[in-house]
DNA sequence: ACAGAACTCCGTACACTGTACACCGTACGG
DNA sequence: CCGTACGGTGTACAGTGTACGGAGTTCTGT
């Protein structure tokens, strides 16, 4: 479910969708359009945020929106430039506070924050393919509110890309974690019963001597998360590190 | 396309397929089945490897067999748990060489590049979804083996799980980055074209004054590395952040 | 004012997907 | 030797994205 390719069609056209609020579309011939893009895009969202990105079909939306799916093609060219539109809404939306005198440790910390809780509001994002990502407004305003957290830290403009990328990634990745595995707890048992229904084989398998660093590991982790995985602490521990990381950079990088 | 949902059946059932060398099914009744379990798997892992996952669709399978679609209901449960054992498969046959000597810093380099040499050869691998991973001995062996590079650091249990996770999980989003990125490319134009396709536009709208910091970090970027986005880079980068920030926190549990 | 072009929207249709169901023939256990 | 469990098949269904042709509406050029 990761994903959906893009730029099926004029690519041209993909991007003056994605920036049509600062260039709108010349006045046209025809009846009025009975809504408008913004339209289209909100109500996908609503969707998706409410019942997750599967449910976000053709004809689904175009039900939504009092319309016959074909329809819908008049205002946007398929359905991958559909996703893109809506991610880079989201992205246009997200919180861009002044970073002040923060150091940028703080303001890192606030970025990562940022990006964790747009997936926290909007689990489909992560799923959003995002090769050659989408260009838009709100791509470009996150990417310039991003790269003000490094900005004066002494790195390098490859460094900088390279750091905020590995920050935003990271998170990422920690989200598609966090949105598989509740899908994978909704969709079967809960974790506890899985572990007890399956316990006689698994006993019989998981050889504490064959493997007894995962037996060690495996259980000392499960029982302080109280879970197999606990994506919220994978963050912590995660963003923790790869800060830590950056700051040795830093450091080198000022002496 | 990152994914497909899993744990369609009886969950057991999976268990005792990922496991189905160690214990082997009862003899049965009725016609020798034409072929097993791991022929399935293999075809299946063959054509993902040469046509992408999205080749791997139920009736492409069994016309490779040489059987109707609906006999591999007889041998798999469903698609979801193909994919899976896919998967295990692959983990069961990364290399595992005895870690010997080497510090914990080589030895986690070396399990960040064997995992980035998985995705690499198969990068349909980091399209599986895998929450609540497959648990079977390919899994295992690669967990054990995994946590074995930061035993005796001085991490406590859940500090080593924690680790591993991390270096995994950034690798699989470099991967995931470094497939879509591809599928973009290979879809549409190439990447100097779709700048150039596009310029009119962009100049237009990537208004410097707007944007200073991404223009001038977004160019040095693209000058650096030929391209928008360079995977192998980002690899690299984030590895060595991700090993200094474990260093730190080594650093400390020793103090 | 009017012809034609440009545009929105609809119904139908196609090529796909995964898989449920009923059925047929085979080969083993009793 | 027979009943039965099992492997494999064909058909069918509910979905998906979207191509195509046509009908109706509104603006533009004359």
């Amino acid at each position: 479910m990761t994903a959906d390719r893009t730029g099926a069609g004029d690519p041209a056209r993909t991007l003056a969708l994605l920036w049509r609020h600062e260039v709108p579309l010349p006045r046209r011939r025809g009846p009025r359009p009975a809504f408008s893009v913004d339209d289209v895009v909100t109500r996908a969202i609503t969707i998706a945020d409410g019942e997750g990105l599967d449910a976000v079909t053709m004809r689904r939306l175009a039900g939504d929106l009092g319309v016959s799916p074909m329809a819908l093609y008049g205002y946007v060219p398929g359905k991958a430039e559909l996703l893109d539109l809506m991610l880079d809404d989201r992205y246009a939306a997200m919180p861009r506070p002044a970073h002040g005198r923060a150091g940028w440790r703080r303001r890192l910390r606030t970025v990562a924050e940022a990006n964790r809780d747009l997936y926290a509001a909007h689990p489909w994002a992560a799923l959003v393919s995002t090769g050659r990502p989408p260009l838009g407004p709100g791509l470009m305003a996150k990417y310039e509110h991003e790269l003000a957290a490094v900005e004066g830290t002494g790195l390098d403009d490859v460094e900088m890309d390279a750091a905020i990328t590995l920050i935003v990634s990271f998170t990422r990745a920690n989200a598609l974690d966090a949105a598989a595995a509740r899908a994978a707890l909704t969709a079967g048992r809960t974790d506890a019963e899985w572990w007890e229904e399956n316990a006689p084989l698994l006993d019989q398998v998981l050889d504490p001597a064959r493997y007894p660093l995962a037996s060690r590991v495996g259980t000392a982790a499960g029982e302080a998360h109280g879970a197999a995985h606990d994506s919220a602490h994978a963050f912590a521990f995660g963003l923790e590190r790869i800060l830590d990381g950056i700051a040795a950079l830093i450091d080198d990088r000022r002496s």
